[in-house]
DNA sequence: CATTGTCCCTGGAAGC
DNA sequence: TGCTTCCAGGGACAAT
């Protein structure tokens, strides 16, 4: 439904969201699972969340049980509960083979069947954390928005009371869980709904339609195998085409799909907001 | 509790 | 042409 099928005009920067890392996820799980690190490698200490040997202790020779994702969280799932959290954050990616820019790898994990998975960084935002317990660590997310804990209902529930645009909303992740900027401008464009408009004064249909729009948005991507507007990239080093689908998201200046009025930008909370003037119009 | 502001980080783009 | 400045944005954290 709509997209423009072109490639966006490249404004930079896109973070992996839920289908980027799901998609790396997927990608990775096949090599992993069953395997156990015999080596992590860090080459940028700022990488790890609290000291480097102390996970290398906690996690060498651990059987990876599964490879997991939460959110925008990568989880390598180990025994008792345990796990290593990886977050991409801006320009993160992980890959089965050295890339080019050698200088950006923060850190190198070494598997028993002889895999290596290259966290390659160019910001260093990304980060490696060890998760004493993972059921707890992931609790103070809000929900997997493809789950069926996920309903409209629930959504409605979250909205309720917050007073600030529905835009900064959806990228709290306490509120829901993996969606950032590129999906939320998506789905608010399919839902019709303004992203300035706040939260708790949403309709019952426009919460229901903002709803479905996130589901449909993100399944999509995943299918899609993420949008590489950036830098990010399959483990394997291949592009995602999601982006190629996008109606708004990075498009300023170009014609809405729907109804052919320019994209506008705004900034929400000192980030970008794609949208639809015509087609997503602010209730006063 | 809800909300806002600051910081981190690099490289592409804009401005002089 | 070459320098400086701004900006992208996820999330932890502090402040209000």
């Amino acid at each position: 439904m709509f997209g423009h099928g072109t490639p966006p005009a490249l404004h930079l920067s896109a973070m992996p969201e839920l289908p980027e890392v799901e998609t790396i996820r997927r990608a990775l799980e096949p090599q992993l699972r069953g395997e156990h690190l015999v080596d992590i490698e860090v080459l940028d200490a700022r990488i790890v969340q609290g000291d480097a040997d102390l996970l290398r202790g906690e996690v060498l020779g651990r059987p990876l049980v599964d490879v997991g994702r939460r959110g925008k969280h990568l989880l390598l799932l180990l025994t008792e509960g345990k796990g290593i959290a990886l977050h991409l954050r801006m320009t993160g990616a992980l890959l089965l083979s050295e890339p080019a820019h050698s200088s950006r790898v923060r850190a190198i994990l070494r598997f028993s069947n002889g895999a290596q998975v290259f966290f390659n960084d160019m910001r260093r935002l990304g980060t490696i954390t060890f998760v004493e317990d993972v059921e707890a660590y992931c609790r103070r997310l809000g929900p997997e928005p493809l789950s069926d804990e996920f309903t409209a209902e629930s959504l409605a529930r979250r909205l309720a009371g917050r007073r600030i645009p529905i835009k900064a909303a959806l990228l709290d992740q306490h509120l829901v869980a993996g969606v950032g900027n590129m999906y939320a401008d998506e789905a608010l464009f399919l839902a019709g709904i303004h992203p300035l408009t706040p939260a708790s004064s949403l309709s019952h249909c426009q919460t229901v339609s903002l709803w479905q729009a996130l589901r449909e948005v993100l399944c999509r991507a995943i299918a899609d195998q993420g949008a590489s507007i950036s830098t990010y990239a399959l483990p394997g080093g291949e592009k995602g085409t999601a982006h190629e689908r996008f109606n708004v998201a990075h498009r300023k200046g170009q014609p809405c799909p729907k109804c052919g009025a320019p994209l506008q930008r705004l900034m929400v909370r000192k980030r970008g907001a794609y949208f639809c003037p015509a087609c997503q119009p602010l209730a006063d």
